[in-house]
RNA sequence: GGUCCUGUGGCCGAGAGGCUAGGCUGAGCUCUGCAAAAGCUCCUACAGCGGUUCGAAUCCGCUCGGGACCUCCA
């Protein structure tokens, strides 16, 4: 197999894929906080290490996806201070903080398994490894990178930098992230402008609180990440993912922590995806301008003219490389609405093909060209450009202007279920398609009495069945092999 | 204010010094009783202005537009 080359926001280039044990890799990717509905920005991030787990999977190495969920410690704002995400969101819908954790999580996973994400082989929550969390801070401390105010443990960041890169993520220099920032206040127990909690000191009337060797309190955001990751994976480990809008802050605290803790780079490959917008501007919660995954499913939302499957909006994010921004729009997404249809019907024809004693067509071109886009850095836009010029020769095959051989067909049907199924995790909208009983029978009534008075050629009542088929979305095609139907939405 | 990314045909989106994306849409043709599907053909673009080069959408500079990060966010 040829080598894979992926983009590192580490080294601001592709690099050749090289895990550090192959065949084992190590996935790390910061999974949602659950104090809220997913929404579809969030989503593409999944879906696109899900593709990038499938496909490592594919290539034969042996991955180990630990994929987290933030149940508690992430603050609103950074201040380090107040309730954190659940307890507000808790006293907002009157319920005890895990009871928001739990709604979401649920939620999240759903959703997951709509776009049709394989779970990750590990999902740690940050309050099912409180100890984990500690025993860091502890040893940070220990190595002199943090120092405790009235019950909260702070990172030191300027210490920190004295033999180390902060910025070596986000590419930021210190003196500019020291100066160049706008006024924030409520900053009087940190040290350092730039300084964060690993662990926070919990007011009396904080319900989600833990006993530490600094007293009752919560584990910081970005803690938790970086000692799953280490339990889980080890002190070194290959990728790690997110979205590119956790680099600044949660990634670059991320690997300040443990090389602090470990006095060793955490991570080989950072690799993160690039966010989804809508009329140009970001998707974000705070925005309030997320759709979430339901809203789109059933075109209930104003900006929607009807609703997409899920399978349909998976082809669409697949249709963009993962470090390019995605715009949201109708327009976007009925055409690919039409050529997953396209492709999808395509793949159908391979099981009925005739067989030549010679190909005209040569797959093993068009399979080294589908390697080739996903070797290059998960190139899927690319990918899906040289399965659409397959699916003209399926086409073409079937209508007998070219021709294939049994052997060259069974390559043919594989590297489609390898790409579209396997890899980029697609797979047929079953919803209201030929599987109902009475429909299918009712069909074939119908389609032998137009067949009936077709052989008369009574063409009247011929359309006058198809027109009627239509109001209700049936959708009568007449093949040369005779008539098929099926049913839009 | 600082740092960085980006600007592709009617729309969405790849590519990235010389060849050509791909999807959707529109027009025409073939097939068909007619449709539909499918195939073929056409509409052949790289923000603007300069520069480098035998040659630039692709490199450099400037201008204009869009966006991200520096505050929580995938």
């Amino acid at each position: 197999m040829e080598p894979l080359f992926l983009y590192n926001t580490l080294t601001r280039q592709k690099e050749k894929f090289q895990p550090l044990n192959p065949p084992l890799v190590g996935m790390y990717v910061c999974g949602p906080t659950v104090y809220s509905d997913v929404h579809l920005g969030n989503c593409r991030t999944f879906i696109s290490f899900d593709m990038i787990y499938r496909y490592l999977l594919h290539a034969g190495f042996k991955v180990r996806y630990v994929r987290n969920i933030t149940d508690a410690g992430h603050l609103e704002g950074d201040l380090d201070e107040g309730d954190d995400k659940f307890a507000k969101k808790a006293k907002i819908e009157q319920v005890e903080p895990m009871e928001i954790v739990q709604k979401y999580t649920l939620g999240f996973h759903e959703v997951m398994a709509l776009f049709n994400n394989l779970p990750p082989g590990i999902e740690p929550t940050a309050t099912g490894h409180i100890s984990e969390q500690i025993e860091m801070t502890k040893k940070i401390i220990v190595q002199g990178f943090a120092y405790v105010t009235n019950g909260t443990v702070y990172f030191d960041v300027e210490k920190y930098c004295t033999n180390n890169n902060y910025g070596i993520l986000s590419n930021r220099k210190l003196d500019d992230l020291l100066t160049n920032t706008r006024e924030l206040n409520g900053q009087d127990e940190k040290k350092g402008r730039l300084d964060f909690a690993l662990w926070i000191n919990a007011k009396p009337e904080h319900i989600m609180r833990w006993p530490s060797p600094w007293g009752w309190g919560f584990p910081g955001w970005h803690i938790e990440c970086s000692a799953m990751s280490m339990k889980y994976l080890g002190e070194q480990f290959d990728i790690h993912g997110g979205g590119m809008d956790l680099i600044a802050t949660h990634h670059t605290n991320e690997v300040a922590q443990s090389v602090a803790c470990n006095s060793t780079q955490p991570v080989k490959y950072w690799m993160h995806t690039n966010m989804l917008t809508v009329n140009g501007a970001r998707m974000s919660k705070s925005a309030g301008n997320g759709f979430l995954p339901k809203e789109l499913f059933t075109g209930n939302h104003p900006l929607l003219e009807r609703g997409y499957q899920p399978m349909v909006v998976r082809f669409f994010m697949m249709q963009t490389h993962y470090r390019s921004t995605l715009d949201f729009s109708n327009e976007a997404l009925k055409a690919s609405e039409k050529g997953f249809e396209r492709m999808m019907n395509a793949i159908r024809l391979l099981d009925n093909l005739k067989i030549s004693n010679s190909s005209s067509v040569n797959i093993a071109e068009l399979k080294t060209l589908c390697y080739a886009a996903m070797n290059d850095d998960f190139n899927t836009p690319v990918l899906i450009a040289h399965l659409f010029d397959g699916v003209r020769l399926i086409n073409s095959i079937n209508d007998s202007k070219e021709t294939i051989t049994e052997t060259d067909l069974v390559e043919l049907k594989k590297l489609y279920h390898n790409f579209v199924f396997s890899v980029m995790g697609l797979k047929e909208e079953t919803t209201a398609k030929n599987n109902d009983e009475l429909a299918e029978g009712l069909m074939n009534a119908i389609l032998a009495i137009r067949k009936e008075v077709r052989s008369k050629k009574d063409f009247t009542t011929s359309d006058l069945i198809r027109d009627e088929l239509k109001k209700i979305n049936i959708i009568v095609k007449d093949t040369k092999d005779g008539a098929v139907w099926e049913q839009e939405n």
